[in-house]
RNA sequence: GGAGAGGUGGCCGAGUCCGGUUGAAGGCGCUCCCCUGCUAAGGGAGUAAGGGCAUGACAGUUCUUCGUGGGUUCAAAUCCCACCCUCUCCGCCA
C-alpha cells in the first residue's frame, strides 16, 4: 500500500512513476478527492468530540458537587451533539474504507532506476552466465518431458488422474532430486537464514499484506468453509510473520527462508507453457526473505540476487539476470531482477526466480516496524525476497543439461551428497 | 466440539464488582543526566501508537485506541450483546 501523505504531497511524480507502470491513474485522483473530502470530515467530528468530551467533564464536577440541576443543561446539549457526531462518524468510516479498497488496488512505486518499459520487450538483461544456448549436444536437446517419463522420474499421467491437468508427480530418482534441490538451498542459505517451517494455508489478511489480494484472487486456491487461502508462495507467510511487531533496528536486517508448497491456479495461462513441468499448479520452493531498514534494502537486493544466482552456478546450469521494466513489474515491487534459467531441451530461459525490493509498500500492509536505535517513532520496514530454488524449473533445466549421450543423467557435485552418493542416475 | 480462566502500553502487571481529572498505578526494559578511579551498586529525569489541524524546524493543539465489532450513557478499560484469539481440563485425532 502506498503512503497517502507522500501521494497527497507530491500527487504529480506519483501519477508519473504509477502511469510508467500502467496502472489507473484516475482510480489515483479518485483517491485523492475522497482523501480531501474524508479528511474535512474528519476535523469536523474531532471538533463535536471535543466538546462532548469538555461537556461529561462539566457534568462529573457539578455532580460530584451535588450540582444535580446545573448539570441538565450540558447534558441535554451533550446528547444533541453525540447524535450528530453517529451519522457523521459512520459517513467516515465508509469513506475511509472505500479510500483503504481504492488504495489496496494501486500498485508500488517502481524505483526510479528500474527501466521504463510497456511490457516485457522493455525488460533489459544484465548478464548472461554459463554456457550459451548453442553450445548444447543433442542429446541435451531434448525436452525433459519426453526423457523423465521414460526413466519414471515424473509421472504426469497420474498426477493428473489425482488433482487433474498442471499437476506434476516425481517419483523414484526424480522425487530424490527434488528433494536434493531443497536440501541443497537451504544449506547454502543456513548460514544467515533463519530457517522455518510456515503453515501453507493462511488467513485473507496474510494474503493482502503481501499484495496477492484483493487483486488477484483468481490466482490463489482459497477454501471457503475455514476462509484460508493456499499460499502461492513462500513470501506471503514469511512477510507476516512479524506483522503488527515493532523490531529493534538491531535485529535488522533479520534474514528468513522457508521450504514450502506453493499453489497456482495459474487462471488464464491454461494452454501455455503447459509441456512438463514450465507451469504447474504446485511445486516447492525454498524462499529467502529479508526485513531491512531502507538504508540497508539496497545491498539486502544484491545478497538475495547473488545468492539466488550462486546456486545455479553451483548446479552448473546456464542463466541470465533480466532488470524488469515499469511495465512488466509485479504489482507489490518496486524493483525486480529475474533469474532465468536455460533448459537446453525445452530450448528457451525459464524464470526460476523473481528478486523484488518492495520498499515500504508490503510492510505497510502487513504494518511491520522497527524502532531507530537512536528512538524515536517506530518506521516501517523495507521487505525484500526471492526464490533460492524453485524446483520445478530448475529440476528441468538440471536434468536436461546434464543429460548424457547414452540418456542416463550424471548428478551433479554438489548434489551427490544429498542422492546418497550417486554420481549417475537413469544408466 | 464441551467446561473453565483470560486478552490492558516495547515487556510484565494493577485497575473492571461500586462508570467520571486513569492514556492508564507499580515494575522491567530503553534513553539522557548525576555520583563512583574502573566494574558492581546508587540517585534524578524522560519513555505508547495512530490520525487531523498547524509549523521552516523544535515545540503545539485536538481526536481515536485497554482483543474485534456493535449497544447503553452527558461520560465506558470499567455496564450489556455478538464475535475472535490464548491458556487449562475433557473429547477426538496424525
Amino acid at each position: 500500500m502506498l503512503d497517502l501523505r507522500l501521494l497527497r504531497s507530491d500527487p504529480d511524480s506519483a501519477a508519473n512513476a504509477l502511469a510508467a507502470r500502467r496502472a489507473d491513474i484516475e482510480q489515483f485522483k479518485e483517491v485523492l478527492r475522497l482523501d480531501e473530502r474524508h479528511r474535512h470530515l474528519l476535523r469536523r467530528l474531532d471538533e463535536l468530540r471535543h466538546e462532548i468530551n469538555t461537556l461529561s467533564g462539566t457534568v462529573g464536577q457539578l455532580r460530584s458537587r451535588g450540582l444535580v440541576d446545573e448539570a441538565a443543561k450540558p447534558i441535554e446539549r451533550s446528547r444533541r451533539l453525540r447524535a450528530e457526531v453517529k451519522a457523521l462518524s459512520h459517513n467516515a468510516a465508509s469513506q475511509a474504507e472505500t479510500i483503504r479498497s481504492l488504495l489496496l488496488q494501486l500498485p508500488n512505486l517502481p524505483a526510479t532506476e528500474c527501466p521504463r518499459g510497456d511490457g516485457a520487450d522493455a525488460n533489459r538483461v544484465l548478464k548472461v552466465e554459463g554456457s550459451s544456448p548453442e553450445s548444447y549436444g543433442d542429446h541435451q536437446r531434448v525436452p525433459h518431458w519426453e526423457f523423465a517419463t521414460e526413466k519414471g522420474w515424473l509421472d504426469i499421467e497420474r498426477a493428473t488422474k489425482l488433482s487433474g491437468s498442471m499437476f506434476v508427480l516425481f517419483r523414484g530418482a526424480g522425487a530424490r532430486l527434488s528433494r536434493a534441490l531443497v536440501l541443497l538451498a537451504l544449506d547454502r542459505n543456513s548460514d544467515l537464514y533463519e530457517e522455518i517451517r510456515p503453515p501453507t494455508l493462511v488467513h485473507t489478511e496474510t494474503m493482502v499484506s503481501t499484495g496477492h489480494l484483493p487483486k488477484f484472487a483468481d490466482d490463489a486456491y482459497h477454501l471457503p468453509r475455514d476462509d484460508l487461502w493456499a499460499i502461492p508462495t513462500g513470501e506471503v507467510p514469511l512477510t507476516s510473520l512479524c506483522k503488527d511487531e515493532v523490531l529493534d533496528e538491531a535485529d535488522l536486517p533479520m534474514r528468513m527462508m522457508a521450504h514450502t508448497s506453493c499453489f497456482r491456479r495459474e487462471a488464464g495461462a491454461a494452454g501455455r507453457d503447459t509441456r512438463g513441468l514450465l507451469r504447474v499448479h504446485e511445486f516447492d520452493k525454498v524462499e529467502i526473505l529479508a526485513y531491512a531498514t531502507p538504508a540497508q534494502a539496497q545491498d539486502i537486493h544484491q545478497e538475495i540476487l547473488k545468492r539466488a544466482s550462486d546456486v545455479l552456478e553451483e548446479l552448473g546450469l546456464a542463466y541470465r539476470v533480466v532488470d524488469i521494466c515499469t511495465g512488466d513489474l509485479g504489482n507489490s515491487s518496486a524493483r525486480t531482477f529475474d533469474l532465468e534459467v536455460y533448459a537446453p531441451g525445452a530450448g528457451r530461459w525459464l524464470e526460476c526466480s523473481s528478486v523484488s525490493w518492495f520498499s515500504d509498500y508490503q510492510a505497510r500492509r502487513a504494518n511491520v516496524r522497527y524502532r531507530p536505535s537512536g528512538g524515536g517513532r517506530p518506521r516501517l520496514v523495507h521487505t525484500l525476497n526471492g526464490s533460492a530454488l524453485a524446483v520445478p524449473r530448475v529440476w528441468a533445466a538440471l536434468t536436461e543439461t546434464w543429460r548424457n549421450p547414452d540418456g542416463s543423467m550424471t548428478v551433479p557435485p554438489v548434489l551427490r551428497e544429498y542422492m546418497g552418493g550417486v554420481e549417475i542416475i537413469g544408466g
